[in-house]
DNA sequence: TGACAAACATTGCTTAGGCAAATATATTTC
DNA sequence: GAAATATATTTGCCTAAGCAATGTTTGTCA
């Protein structure tokens, strides 16, 4: 059992400037990243929240709309609503199980795999052309600082 | 005139994996930055999206709809509607410009004010309780590495 | 078995942001 | 000074996420 540690002392509420904190910057980061994405995106039609399904259904080979919503974070109602506009625009078909008749099966048609396939090539494309300038080395260590933000931000809601 | 460094080359497409980029790290740690506050935030009846334009109001005494669209980055209409919420809460007022009709000048009202009060110690609070266990040195890199980031970004959409 | 809890998918209501069009007012240009 | 251009605000239509029901089905356990 390790102990957590205390929190940092890094900013006070007198003097908490928004424009120098590491929650602005990467906010402003990341909304760089999903436009420079969306961009590149938009000639194949789809938006920033739409690959990630697509890509889970790709390397899953069909999902559920909880198991999708699961691993993209977000709420089940929303995920429905994403599935029913892909599901219009033809990337993805539902099928009620027949094992389990309370989910639904997601799978990819056709069109859906196609609709995928130059996504991960955007994906790092606009990843590195942000890393421009880093050595491998500060790489590492930008993962490292967000891979414990991230497991100490896990800790403070109590996750598993 | 400083040379643009090239893109960087720590991802490719063919085995890019969304959950080991620094995207979807960054994504995942402003998702638990941004819930904290939320938490915090909805004992005093403001969303995560709110206190920003109410910040401004207070740093500057005072606004416009435009400028403080530009200063959040957020479009002008969502501004407007952002702030038709927030004046149905009591929380700004808008008078019309006399100087230049085209105008609006958004102003805290005391409830307003009131309001802001606590979101400074919340964010410092959120913010340092993420940033447990880093060193200032470590803590100066990330700011080093994300404020590079957001320079690279913006000089890839050619901004000032 | 039979009640009760849990999981799944969906829908309604809300906040929220992007894009485009409409309108009003200023500024610049000829 | 008139016409073109630019800026400011608002509105309509879209995608999108959160929360709180609701109905259906499955699993548990007394």
């Amino acid at each position: 059992m390790t102990r957590t540690a205390p929190p940092a002392n890094f900013y006070c509420p007198e003097r908490y400037c928004a424009e120098e904190s590491v929650g602005y910057l990467m906010k402003r980061v990341m909304m760089s990243v999903v436009h420079q994405a969306d961009k590149r995106l938009d000639a194949h039609g789809l938006t920033s929240a739409q690959w990630g399904p697509l890509l889970r259904l790709r390397n899953t080979g069909g999902s559920t709309v909880a198991e999708l919503a699961r691993w993209l974070q977000i709420d089940a109602g929303a995920m429905t609503r994403l599935l029913d506009r892909l599901e219009k625009k033809g990337l993805c078909k539902r099928v009620r199980s027949t094992a389990d008749r309370r989910v639904v099966q997601v799978e990819l048609t056709p069109d859906g795999v196609e609709a995928i396939k130059e996504v991960p090539a955007v994906l790092a494309e606009v990843m590195n052309a942000h890393l421009a300038g880093f050595s491998k080395t500060e790489w590492q260590a930008l993962n490292n600082y967000l891979q414990r933000m991230l497991k100490t931000g896990d800790a403070l809601r109590g996750a598993p």
